[in-house]
Parts: structure tokens; C-alpha cells; sequence
RNA sequence: GCCUGGGUGGUGGAACUGGUAGACACAGCGGACUUAAAAUCCGUUGGGGUUUGGCCCCGUGCCGGUUCAAUUCCGGCCCUAGGCACCA
């Protein structure tokens, strides 16, 4: 027969229990909250604060599916938790409602991206109070509303006067698609990360903020917060910082310089040219009259170069000689000056020197041209006389690892590690270089050319130059036009507004025109957090005294697809607030949680792979404590996992006997139960408890099957221990416990007048125990024993236990391994 | 290539500091109840062998090591997901 069920069988009816109604109960309670505000914070009172935060979303049109909710159930739990163990929880929500994909759809549906944005705001707060999650709305606010730009404004203005905004023409990613510029970081294998068309490179004045200047700070710091390794790891290696030396090359035929960087001064001694990149001031200058016509069209070929072309693997490389030599500073001999587009313009200086002996890179570029191939390090000394006179025969690719200095005139037979610091002691004193830091970060370009962005608060005027908006003039409002689609010059579609465009010079008086581009998304995002506690604020961004109290954020919960950006940006503005003045504290985030992803068939979740599950529909079959459960039941919490359709029921029938059984006993009052079910009752406790402190939520739902299945072998239980499951299962199924806490008796909401409940050590240690006992390692009987029972005690016991006693037979004990409550093992021979 | 995770039954996943591998669930199989189905409940379920027993052997990606004892620690690989990547 082999009936099989249907592929979307949770979506048939089910059968519910008359008097589990969760659909009535789920309805009640949400309403019961609301009405009473129990998340209402009170942010001036003085019991001990927990400010827990999820990254907030950006509502767009699809709504959110399972594996969004995983996060916000995890931080409603955490919430909800700590309200029980007494602290004063904020567990706020907002938008980041500004950005590119709104204006896009905007465009493509024709509709306002303002009222756009607010529709999918209410979809999307709809949702998150289906899932029973309980915000302070009150604290609610969108980074599109002019009361919070307005303050997003009033930081930028205060990052222009630190001189940390700045503006520079720049070649910029430019989607041809989107119509727009795009940061670094939306930029992905020279696609634009939102809508896969290859980037363009266009000269652009931008607005650009001073990152850079925290780079060591974003590195360092990083040690002071409690968040995942992986993400710290993450940060740090965007970061990219390395340490090593500048070192000039003077050129062969007068005064000018050619200065690189390097990590590697210790095989300077096997530098046998350099290279430039092709975009380099220096190429014409330096090149003989008879290359010029080759290093010209070479540029230009390399100009015309896609990200893509150049990005692409296993390209051959290629370059042109310049016909220039430069002069070895440490060694005095002349080597040639190339250029090669595989030499990057923006990192470092620009030019390299290049020891093919000793980079894979330099190695296949000397084999293309023929240049000598030097081996300057070896990785041990031994069986070398003469280090000075090692042979530079037979390498077949590069030795990238450290070792030591041969061929190195007087430095040969030092390590790599000592090399180094003689190496930059003696160029240092010849004024040919020093030690130098460099950083794969770079700084932030902080203007869109769009519409749906905070507008840019500087003004130019001709007599002044560029004039930051006074901060009593802010907010520079976003005008509500019907003209928002972009213009396609590359400007932004409000230069297209003159009511916009035209205004007076905040300094002179005089006729003057606005910046037009806006800020990134990036930029709402980067501060929301410190608006919460006080969003109508009207004086300020935040209060010195709010801040001191709630700040910085207790536990962030949120995906670790935000590691490099937001968090990064986020730690930057506080930083930089921080310096100010305007902040008691440099680290925004005091713990970190990264919710794992959710996967089905094999796939991340997402809308175009058509695996989503809907939030709703579950809900409307099982009801939302069941969804809650199970999203944190399928996994460890900061681990991906699979999304498997049928395991739903396990959570639902174990509530659905949890609710029957609480009601069969829940007058059980004066009853008093067995000593193994007492028992049993404080050892769940126990380790139900530290589970969920550790964030181990499926195995803390694990515990409560558990002791369920051990409860439903008594026809009875008492109300204490019913209370007991109640409050513990309330974070996680509020509905059903708010309901049954209730039952038990209750007047007010079991998050403010629940109390997580004690367990007695010494009822809930095991007086017995299961000891195992092996032999040679292997399992030959088990025996039971009291707790902290001796070795004596336990040989007499294995003296009476037949099979023991019988695979022991005839063989020559060699020695007894007693591990007290743990294990015993015999090695015999 | 580099940096992070991950690899355990048919499936999702347990296993504290090295101490009974597979908890808890799902699916499967067998049974009870039912005219029947749903729901519910009970039993069973890593693989192989076997004298059906409080039995034996094998088994946590692979190879080796340390240990009385390794999913756990060490060395060397393989696969996989994510991030970075001609960054000198």
C-alpha cells in the first residue's frame, strides 16, 4: 500500500483537541499583552536593564518566511527570560526603511517609495505579532522618518566639522542597471550585489568617510567584546591589516623614487624587477621614448578591462618592460621597471618590488618574461656552509614560507623574523624606507545618486565653498515629488528639483545649491540603536543619561551576513561619537549572537528558490507556540539546519499533552508526590535551566520531553510541578503557559508575576547511579551504585555480579581504572 | 590559495571537563482502539553475526598517534558550506 503523505502535509487539517483552542488562546493573550503593555519598558527604572535588540529589518515586499523568524523568536525568548529573572528588559523594533531596493520597486510598481515603505512596514509588523513576539512599540520609529533622519543628518554634519566626511573624485562602481553608484562592498565578483549587471568604473566627486582612520581601532578593540570568534575573524580579515616596510628604489638615471610596499624586507636581496600598475603617476614619466607607444596602449587596454576580466582566475599575466631601471637600495644593482595591471593601483603604493623566488605571483610573471629567478630564504640552515653562496638553481615554483636569508650579502643565515628588523634598522638609516602598516579597508563611500536616501546636509555656494547645513537648519527634508526615477547621468534624480537645488548660503547669504546625492543605506543603520531608549527625543540624537543607563547593547541578535558591513559601520560611528564626546562608551554591541540559518532541500531558504515555508500558514494549522518551538527544537541556535516539514508534530503533540496534562492536575495542590517523580522534578529543573542560560534551546526542549514522557507514566502529579513546566515553557510557548498560569490561578501575566523556579541541589543529585564497567575498554555490565561510592565498595559489588565476574575469569587483572561516579575498567590480559 | 564553521542512524539532531555513542523527535515497521479513517496510546527501529542471550563483532569523513578509555586531545589528509582573494 505505502500510503505516503503528502509533500505539504502540515498544511491538511488536524485534528485539535476540543479544549485546546489554540487559535482562541493565542488570540486572547496577544490581546491581553497589548492592552497591558507588558513590555512596556520603564527606561528610568532602577532595577538592573538588559537591552535586548534585534537587527532591524528592512521590510521588503516578500514578507518574512521560518527562517526569519528564527532570530526573532530567539531574542523574544531572551526577553522574555530575563523579565522573568527580574531584569528591566527593552526589546525594541524599527525599520530600516530607506534604500535602494524600495526605490526600485517603487519605480517598477509605480507607486511612492513613502507609501510603499509604510505598507510593507505594517505587513511586516503584522507578522512579527503572529509570532507572539512582544516589542515596546511605543519605542518604534523608521530611519525614513524625518524625526530620525534629521539626527542621522546632524551626525554626518559632526563627521564633516571631525573631518571624518570628506570629498574627493573617484573612480566608482557605477551599475549600469540601477542607475547608481555603489560602496565597495555591494559589489560582488564585479557584479552589482543587487541586480548581477557587470559594474562600470566612473570618475565621480563622492562623499566619503574616514574609516581608515580606525582601522587599528576596529582591529584591536574587537578583543573587548563578547561576540562569535567567526565574526571577529571575519572583521579582522576585511580589515586586513599588515605589517611590513616602505622601501624607496631610486631610479637608475636621477632623482625620482619608486617606493613599495612589501611584508617581505627580508628578500629584498631577491627583488630582480619591479613592477608598477598601469594607472601609476609615475609610468610616463619614467618611460624610455622608444616604450612609450607600447606602455601607452597597454594602459589603455588595461583601462578598458573589466572588473571582471581582470578578476578572473587562471589569467595569464601580462605587462610591458618601461625601459626604465631602478637602483636596489640595500644590494646597489639595477633592475628593470615594469608595469602589470596584476599590481593593484589602490592598495599600497601602487608598485611592488618583485622577488619571484619567493611569490607565486612574481614566480609566474618572471617565468612569462624570462626575468632571473633568485633564492634568497631556505627553510633550514642545515648542511649550508655558505649561506652567502646557495644555489638559485632548480626552483620550481615559489618558497612563500619563512626561513632563512641566503644570497643576502651580509644578512645571509639570519631567520626571517630577524631579517626583517636588520633589514628596515639599515634602510631606515640610509633614509631608503621604514617600517610600514597597511590596510585592505578602505574608506567609505557614503553618497548614493538616488531619491530614497537621507539627503546630504552640505550646501556650495561659489564665495564659500562647501558649507555644512547649520544644525539648526537640520532637517534637509526629503521633498515629496513624483520625479524620484534616476536620471541616468549618474546625478541624483533630486538635482532635477530645483526647489531643492536652490537656497542661500548658511554663511553669506548669498545664491547657492545643495548636494543632491543621498546617504547609503548603511547610514540609518549605523546609530539606530542609540535612538531607541528615547525616540521622540527632540533636543538631541540621545541623552547623556540614557545612554550611560542602556547602552551599549546587551545581546545582538541577528545573521552573520551583516559581520563586515553594518557591524563594522556600526562600531565606526560609535567610535567616532565616542571621540566626540558624545558617547560614554566605544563598543555598541557588548554580546553578539548569530542565529543559524535555516535550509530546506538542501538550499538557503529564499523566495526565488521557491523552499520558502510561510510563517502564516503554519500558524494558522499548529498555531504559533508550536512555530516558536519548533524553529528553535530543529537545531542548535547559531548552526544552520534543515528545515524538515514533518518534524513539526513532535512539537505539537508534546504541547498538546503537556496542555492535558497541566489541566488534568492542575488543582493538585496539597498533593504530594512520589519521592522519584520530586526528584525527577528538580533534576529537570536543573538541567532545563542551565540549558536555556546557555542558549541551548533544542536541547532544552529535549529536557521537557523528557520529563514529560517520565510524568505520564503516574496517573498524578502535583500543581507545583505543573507551575514548574508552566513558567519554563512560558518563553518559549507563551500562549498556551499565559493561559494555563491563569488556570493555576493567577491575576497577572506570568512575565510579570511568574518566577522562574529554584531547584534543591541536593533532591535533584542522583542518589544512585548507573556506573559502567569494562573491560579492556569495552562495555561488560553496568551496576548499580550509591552516590560517591569507593573503589572497595564497587569491587564488592562487581564480586556479586555473575557476568562481570565471568568475563573476568581466567584473565590476569594488570591493572583497575576507578573513576569515582564516572566508570570503572579493568585491563586484563 | 588563505580565514571560519561543519562531516555522527533512513532524517533533524544528542553526548558535561576524554568515561555506557545515537538522548529528544521525525519517518518506517508491528500492535491496541475503530464498521472504517483521523486522532490517541503501546512496542520496535545503527549495521552485521548469532547457540535468541544480562551474547559477539563492527561503527561518529579517511589514515596514523597519545590513553586503561577518543565523536571529544595531537599530527597528516579528504569532502562540504560561508567569507576573503593578483592585497605584495
Amino acid at each position: 500500500m505505502g500510503r505516503k503523505k503528502e509533500k505539504a502535509d502540515y498544511m491538511s487539517k488536524e485534528n485539535i483537541d476540543q479544549d485546546f483552542n489554540f487559535k482562541v488562546i493565542d488570540k486572547k493573550w496577544r490581546k491581553y499583552w497589548e492592552d497591558n503593555k507588558i513590555y512596556k519598558v520603564d527606561v528610568k527604572s532602577g532595577k538592573p536593564k538588559y537591552y535586548c535588540l534585534d537587527m532591524f529589518p528592512y521590510p521588503s515586499g516578500a514578507g518574512l518566511h521560518v527562517g526569519h523568524w528564527r532570530g526573532y523568536v530567539i531574542s523574544d525568548v531572551c526577553s522574555r527570560l530575563k523579565l522573568m529573572q527580574g531584569y528591566n528588559v527593552m526589546h525594541p523594533m524599527g525599520w530600516d526603511s530607506f534604500g535602494l531596493p524600495a526605490e526600485n520597486d517603487a519605480i517598477k510598481l509605480e507607486i511612492h517609495p513613502s507609501i510603499l515603505t509604510a505598507e510593507r512596514i505594517d505587513n511586516f509588523r503584522r507578522q512579527l505579532k503572529e509570532i507572539g513576539a512582544v516589542y515596546d512599540w511605543d519605542l518604534e520609529f523608521a530611519t525614513s522618518d524625518v524625526d530620525y533622519y534629521k539626527w542621522t543628518q546632524w551626525i554626518f554634519v559632526k563627521l564633516y566639522k571631525a573631518g571624518l566626511a570628506y570629498r574627493k573624485m573617484m573612480p566608482i562602481n557605477f551599475c549600469p542597471s540601477c542607475k547608481t553608484g555603489l560602496a565597495n562592498e555591494e559589489v560582488t565578483g564585479g557584479e552589482c550585489e543587487r541586480c548581477g549587471s557587470v559594474v562600470e568604473k566612473r570618475d565621480m566627486q563622492q562623499w566619503m568617510l574616514r574609516i581608515t582612520k580606525y582601522a587599528d581601532r576596529l582591529a584591536d578593540e574587537l578583543d573587548k567584546v563578547d561576540w562569535p570568534e567567526s565574526v571577529k575573524a571575519l572583521q579582522r580579515n576585511w580589515i586586513g591589516r599588515s605589517r611590513g616596510a616602505r622601501i624607496d628604489f631610486a631610479l637608475a638615471d636621477g632623482g625620482e623614487k619608486i617606493t613599495v610596499f612589501t611584508t617581505r624586507p627580508d628578500t629584498l636581496f631577491g627583488a630582480t624587477y619591479m613592477v608598477l600598475a598601469p594607472e601609476h603617476q609615475m609610468v610616463l614619466k619614467i618611460t624610455s621614448p622608444d616604450k612609450l607607444q607600447e606602455v601607452k596602449s597597454y594602459i589603455e587596454s588595461a583601462a578598458n578591462k573589466s572588473e571582471i576580466d581582470r578578476m578572473s582566475e587562471n589569467r595569464k599575466k601580462d605587462g610591458v618592460f618601461t625601459g626604465a631601471y631602478a637602483i636596489n637600495p640595500l644590494s646597489g644593482e639595477k633592475i628593470p621597471v615594469w608595469i602589470s595591471d596584476y599590481v593593484l593601483a589602490h592598495y599600497g603604493t601602487g608598485a611592488i618590488m618583485c622577488v619571484p623566488g619567493h611569490d607565486t605571483r612574481d614566480f609566474e610573471f618572471a617565468k612569462t618574461f624570462n626575468i632571473e629567478i633568485r633564492r634568497v630564504i631556505i627553510k633550514s640552515l642545515e648542511g649550508v656552509s655558505n649561506a652567502a653562496k646557495v644555489s638559485s638553481q632548480g626552483l620550481n615554483e615559489a618558497f612563500t614560507e619563512t626561513g632563512f636569508m641566503v644570497n643576502s650579502a651580509s644578512y645571509s643565515g639570519l631567520d626571517t623574523e630577524t631579517g626583517k628588523i636588520k633589514v628596515i634598522e639599515e634602510l631606515k638609516k640610509i633614509g631608503a624606507g621604514e617600517e610600514a602598516i597597511n590596510y585592505k579597508l578602505r574608506d567609505w563611500i557614503f553618497a548614493r545618486q538616488r531619491y530614497w536616501g537621507e539627503p546630504i546636509p552640505i550646501i556650495y555656494c561659489d564665495k564659500c565653498g562647501e558649507v555644512p547645513v547649520p544644525e539648526e537648519d537640520l532637517p534637509v527634508r526629503l521633498p515629496h515629488v513624483e520625479k524620484y526615477k534616476p536620471t541616468g547621468t549618474g546625478r541624483s534624480p533630486l538635482a532635477a528639483i530645483d526647489e531643492f537645488v536652490n537656497c542661500k548660503c548658511p554663511k553669506c547669504g548669498g545664491a547657492a545649491k545643495r548636494e543632491t546625492d543621498t546617504m547609503p543605506q548603511w547610514a540609518g543603520s549605523s546609530w539606530y540603536f542609540l535612538r531607541y531608549p528615547e525616540p521622540k527625543l527632540d533636543s538631541a540624537p540621545f541623552s547623556d543619561e540614557t545612554m550611560k543607563k542602556w547602552l551599549p547593547v546587551d545581546l545582538y541578535i541577528g545573521g552573520i551576513e551583516h559581520a563586515t558591513l553594518h557591524l563594522l559601520y556600526a562600531r565606526f560611528f560609535v567610535k567616532a561619537l565616542y571621540d566626540m564626546g558624545h558617547l560614554p562608551f566605544d563598543e555598541p554591541f557588548a554580546k553578539l549572537f548569530n542565529q543559524g540559518i535555516i535550509y530546506r532541500n538542501g538550499a538557503k531558504m529564499s523566495k526565488s528558490r521557491g523552499n520558502v515555508v510561510n510563517p502564516d500558514e503554519i500558524v494558522e494549522k499548529y498555531g504559533s507556540d508550536c512555530l516558536r518551538m519548533f524553529e528553535l527544537f530543529i537545531g542548535p541556535p547559531d548552526i544552520m539546519c534543515e528545515w524538515k516539514d514533518d518534524g513539526i508534530v513532535g512539537v505539537s503533540k508534546f504541547l498538546k499533552r503537556f496542555y492535558k496534562i497541566a489541566v488534568n492536575n492542575i488543582e493538585n495542590k496539597n498533593y504530594k508526590e512520589p519521592e522519584a517523580l520530586l526528584r525527577a522534578r528538580h533534576r529537570f529543573i536543573k538541567t532545563a535551566t542551565e540549558r536555556i542560560n546557555a542558549f541551548q534551546f533544542n536541547t532544552f526542549i529535549s529536557a521537557c520531553m523528557e520529563f514529560l514522557n517520565f510524568l505520564s507514566d503516574y496517573d498524578k502529579c502535583s500543581a507545583e510541578t505543573i507551575k514548574a513546566m508552566t513558567v519554563m515553557l512560558s518563553p518559549m510557548a507563551p500562549h498556551i503557559c499565559e493561559e494555563l498560569w491563569n488556570m493555576l490561578g493567577n491575576d497577572k501575566s506570568i512575565f510579570t508575576s511568574g518566577k522562574w523556579p529554584e531547584f534543591d541541589p541536593a533532591l535533584a543529585a542522583l542518589d544512585e547511579l548507573n556506573i559502567p564497567v569494562q573491560v579492556n575498554g569495552k562495555l561488560r555490565g553496568t551496576i548499580s551504585v550509591a552516590k560517591g561510592a569507593d573503589e572497595e565498595t564497587i569491587k564488592k559489588i562487581i564480586a556479586g555480579n555473575e557476568f562481570i565476574v565471568k568475563s573476568l575469569e581466567g584473565k590476569q587483572i594488570v591493572k583497575f581504572v576507578f573513576v569515582k561516579d564516572k566508570i570503572v575498567n579493568y585491563v586484563v590480559k
